[in-house]
DNA sequence: TCTGGGGTCCTAGGACCC
DNA sequence: TCTGGGGTCCTAGGACCC
């Protein structure tokens, strides 16, 4: 059996964890820049918030409803999710970390156990331990386990956030329940196809046949449907290094100069240098790309890319910055007002394969100088050490009037209790 | 004025090999 | 009138996830 664990509203509950005078009240949470909403409680459903909604567009509703909004305070949400992860790896030697608030835990040779009972116990102790609210859903295959774990969310009162598809009657009933859209797989394009032959639920796309699925939804379909049917064909990853690595950001304001925008680049370069150190990576090829704001329809809009072949594989930040800025140079073009840009760093390899070339290599001074920065960087806190490249002077700032304190990752940021 | 930021996998088709 | 039969690798595009 697998047991999926979803916490309920991740961010928004996050926020209330340490402002419980917010329980009951709608919270949501925004994206960068305070742009859109990316989380919400329910609440803040409940009042007509939908996922993704443009924050400047929903003032009138937030202030009507006396919604609490955030500014994503993602040092808290990562922190916190760090510490569910910890809680629920004490219940399953083999748990995989799905994303940042949902993990599988492999419940083999649980025979024995009530897995009822067990469910309930994870519940309860991640809530107690942490404040976070979460569901729990347990079945033979991972994609039933997460129409358990639907199905615990969506009936809170009677099945106290915790579900498990244990017999053949039980799945059925599930899976004629849960629309197709809203099966684990399933998206738009698929949904429109599907529902245009009348196959409205997870259990009609069960009795599709495989042809037709493996015509119009390719191996993944099949293996879905399998997986659906019982069968456990969806298998638990292994935790494994990326394949490929983005730091792109849209800006608070629009860029003309390529100075400013220079500078923005450098910085995300360096940023996926990091990241590469982190996994023990290289990347063989990166990506630049800018455009301007697409929404603005009285502005003349212009996007590009390039890719850029490195001529060797590193994860230098003076190396990568210096392509970061290569390529920009080569796709700039003058006269334009630039809202977002990001490099993406591609074909990723491990430090430790990497082949020598006769011609050129990474400067290997670099190696021993990118550990001292990572030190001192970890030690004193993130870009204490810039390369001059980047904006030293920082003059930009993050729209982020509603940020929350970083209640458990800043010495200065705890709760202080009066006494 | 204001509209996020990451990732993965699969397939078809073209270019190339013998 | 008729024009072989295998392969591999790469890329772009499309789908999906949180």
């Amino acid at each position: 059996m697998f047991a999926l664990v979803d916490c309920n509203n991740f961010y928004a509950s996050c926020e209330r964890v340490f402002r419980p005078d917010l329980n009951g009240r709608p919270v949501v949470v925004l994206s960068n820049n305070d742009g859109c909403v990316i989380a919400r409680s329910n609440e803040a459903k409940a009042a007509g918030v939908p996922m993704g909604a443009p924050a400047f567009e929903y003032e009138e509703l937030f202030k009507k409803n006396n919604v609490k909004v955030f500014s994503a305070n993602f040092a808290l949400y990562g922190d916190m999710s760090h510490r569910v992860m910890s809680i629920l790896s004490t219940f399953s030697p083999d748990i995989e970390i799905y994303s940042i608030d949902e993990a599988f835990l492999k419940l083999d040779g649980f025979g024995h156990f009530n897995l009822n009972d067990y469910a309930k116990d994870i519940r309860y102790k991640v809530t107690k331990w942490t404040g976070i609210p979460i569901s729990v859903g347990i079945a033979p295959t991972k994609s039933l386990a997460k129409v358990a774990n639907r199905i615990a969310k969506k009936f809170p009162v009677q099945t106290a956030n915790t579900y498990i598809i244990d017999s053949d009657e039980k799945r059925i009933k599930a899976l004629k329940w849960l629309s197709i859209e809203d099966v684990w797989g399933i998206g738009r394009q698929h949904t429109k196809r599907l529902k245009a032959l009348n196959v409205n639920t997870a259990y009609d796309f069960t009795q599709m046949p495989d042809s037709w699925i493996q015509k119009h939804l390719s191996v993944v379909g099949l293996r879905l449907k399998r997986d659906l049917l019982g069968f456990p064909t969806l298998d638990f990853e292994e935790i494994q290094p990326k394949k490929n690595i983005a730091t792109t950001r849209s800006f608070e304001k629009l860029y003309t100069e390529y100075d400013d925008l220079c500078e923005r680049v450098s910085s995300f370069a360096v940023s996926c240098a990091e990241k590469l150190r982190k996994q023990q990576s290289c990347c063989n090829t990166m990506m630049v790309f800018i455009h301007t704001n697409g929404y603005r329809q009285d502005l003349p809009q212009y996007s590009r890319n390039i890719i850029l072949k490195l001529p060797f594989p590193t994860n230098s930040a003076i190396e990568l910055s210096k392509f970061a800025k290569e390529g920009l140079f080569r796709i700039f073009k003058k006269g334009f007002a630039y809202k977002k840009a990001g490099i993406i760093v591609m074909d990723l390899i491990q430090e430790k394969s990497i082949q020598m070339n006769i011609f050129e290599n990474s400067n290997v001074k670099h190696i021993p100088l990118m550990k001292a920065v990572d030190h001192i960087n970890t030690r004193m806190g993130q870009q204490k050490v810039k390369l001059a490249s980047q904006d030293i002077k920082r003059m930009w700032k993050m729209r982020q009037e509603k940020l929350s304190p970083r209640y458990s990752t800043n010495i200065n940021d705890i709760i202080i209790i009066s006494s």
